[in-house]
DNA sequence: ATCGTTCATCGTCGTTAGACGATGAACGCT
DNA sequence: AGCGTTCATCGTCTAACGACGATGAACGAT
């Protein structure tokens, strides 16, 4: 393990590092926390609805809305008027392991 | 719960949600992932060998270091010559439990 | 005393994030 | 047809990120 030559894995293990990192990357974001949660309580909301619970702009607001839509983490569906977001428990659920598994790999003692 | 004039409570739940968001910043970036690894698998290390593990210049990984350390998940002892990075599980399982905690809540069923 | 190591910090540079207003498309309603 | 709503997108601007080289301090070793 210590005869690598100079970073870590070829592919496979960075672009692990790199997945996670992009979908910490949409959460590490107070208003985006915070409009997960929201769209957590609501169900399924528009976008004017966040928009009008947060001091945000609406184009700010559907900015940060894409952001979690792109990583994964929120579904979209372009309904006719107003676009519709939801929370993808799934995706959730699964970063929520893969931090707690790159976590635990990191407690554990060696 | 629908009654809130504006946007997220008065400070106790914006600052969590920004301190939370703090931590995940600091774990939004590919090579900070990989470094709290090989922090976890070596115990203890200085900023030498975590520079010789991946293609990045000294005052690069220097500034993940820092950032890791301001976010509470390394700690920093500055030992004479070599300085000792080392994880701080702690930290690290608290952090854990805040993303389950809040990734649970927005998977609850409301 | 001098040299080599280690490392934090500074300054720089290019890129991205975050926020906003403005705009225009799509649609419902009258 | 005309108006109001909703929303994505564009352009802009500032601030922060990510990476680097250079520098200088602190220390060990010779």
């Amino acid at each position: 393990m210590n005869d690598d030559p100079k970073q870590l894995g070829c592919d496979g293990e960075v672009s692990q590092a790199a997945r996670l990192a992009a979908k910490l990357t949409a959460l590490s974001h107070p208003a985006r926390i915070e409009i997960l949660q929201y769209l957590a309580g609501n169900g399924c909301c528009c976008c004017k609805d966040v928009v009008g619970r947060f001091d945000l702009a609406q184009s700010t607001v559907s900015q940060h809305l894409k952001i979690l839509v792109d990583a994964g983490l929120v579904r979209f569906s372009p309904e006719k008027q107003r676009s519709r977001y939801e929370i993808d428990r799934e995706a959730l659920a699964g970063l929520s392991v893969s931090v707690s598994t790159l976590i635990d790999s990191c407690c554990a003692v060696p």
